[in-house]
DNA sequence: ACCGGGACCTGGAAGC
DNA sequence: TGCTTCCAGGTCCCGG
């Protein structure tokens, strides 16, 4: 499900209403606690009485800093993860079908993970600092930098694609060399770069690249300001609610449909194992038009 | 070091 | 109707 426009929604909505709260317990468990040694305990202990700092993110990974701590809890929603605020009430409400960690603040309000297909994680991790002086967390030093982020050097991301004989659609989808992209706003982009998914890295030029990257980054600014993109119940927001962007999308789930650019219909095949929506008229797989 | 494929999960939809 | 198969917004680990 959330790819960066999604966990950015997600971010912005719980800072506005957990940020400065005192977390007063946390309960639940299972396997969205996996990377914890000791489980549901490991969040108690480093979590319980200590103020939330406003959440960070990188692509898809969002943290919640502590005040004064040098740890926080890293957030991934993995396929299906949803991070969910509810109000103060006079009692609380029953665990959902899906809900697997509570956490609760010292308004009365509650912080709810949720996650049905169980690939997202809930894990507390150092911070260290990168060459920059940005704190980020131990657990997500491996990824590479995401197209909204001020130091992002699309012409390094660039260089590097360039070298590969990997498919253009999976290079974007790698998260150590560019993180954020998922499959939707992979698909999207690559339309609006005009450049087949199935072209290899070697077989673009560096100003094809960094055009491609420029579209990724586009097309994410455009989906935040729509909330994201919603398909079913999968994706909402911190208050429960879906984003509308799928309206705006021009090429992922669209097969068969007229491509807005010629009118020809639309195709689905599969890239490294992922399904990939193009115009077969306006992205040529040599990527020389 | 790089690359591709399978594994990890649940549940909804499509096919027989 | 009911069973089976396929498919899904993501990552991680393995063998070649």
């Amino acid at each position: 499900m959330p790819e960066l426009p999604e966990v950015e929604t997600i971010r912005r909505g719980l800072n506005r209403r957990v940020a400065g709260r005192q977390i007063v317990g946390v309960v639940g468990g299972g396997r969205v606690l996996r990377h914890n040694p000791g489980g549901i305990a490991d969040l108690q202990a480093f979590l319980v009485q200590q103020t939330i700092a406003p959440l960070q993110r990188r692509g898809k990974f969002m943290w919640m800093p502590l005040r004064g701590q040098d740890y926080c809890l890293v957030i991934h929603l993995g396929m299906s993860g949803q991070v969910i605020w509810h109000d103060a009430t006079v009692e609380d409400p029953p665990f959902g079908r899906h809900e697997r960690v509570r956490i609760l603040l010292d308004d009365g309000s509650i912080l709810s993970f949720n996650d049905q297909r169980m690939f997202g994680a809930l894990t507390i991790s150092l911070l260290q600092k990168d060459s920059l002086g940005y704190s980020f967390p131990k657990i997500a030093a491996h990824i590479g930098s995401d197209p909204l982020e001020a130091n992002f050097a699309p012409e390094l991301v660039a260089q590097k694609m360039c070298r590969s004989s990997r498919r253009i659609k999976t290079l974007l989808l790698d998260q150590q060399i560019v993180s954020g992209i998922g499959n939707i706003y992979a698909d999207e982009a690559l339309f609006r770069a005009r450049i087949h998914g199935l072209c290899r890295g070697n077989e673009l030029s560096s100003a094809q690249v960094v055009d491609l990257l420029e579209q990724a980054a586009q097309v994410m600014r455009e989906s935040i300001a729509q909330g994201g993109t919603s398909f079913d119940e999968l994706y909402v927001n911190a208050a429960g609610e879906p984003g509308y962007f799928a309206r705006s999308l021009q090429a992922y789930g669209l097969a068969d449909k007229p491509c807005v650019n010629c009118g020809q219909a639309l195709q689905k095949v599969r890239v490294d194992g992922r399904s990939h929506y193009f115009c077969p008229t306006c992205q040529v797989e040599s990527g020389k038009i």
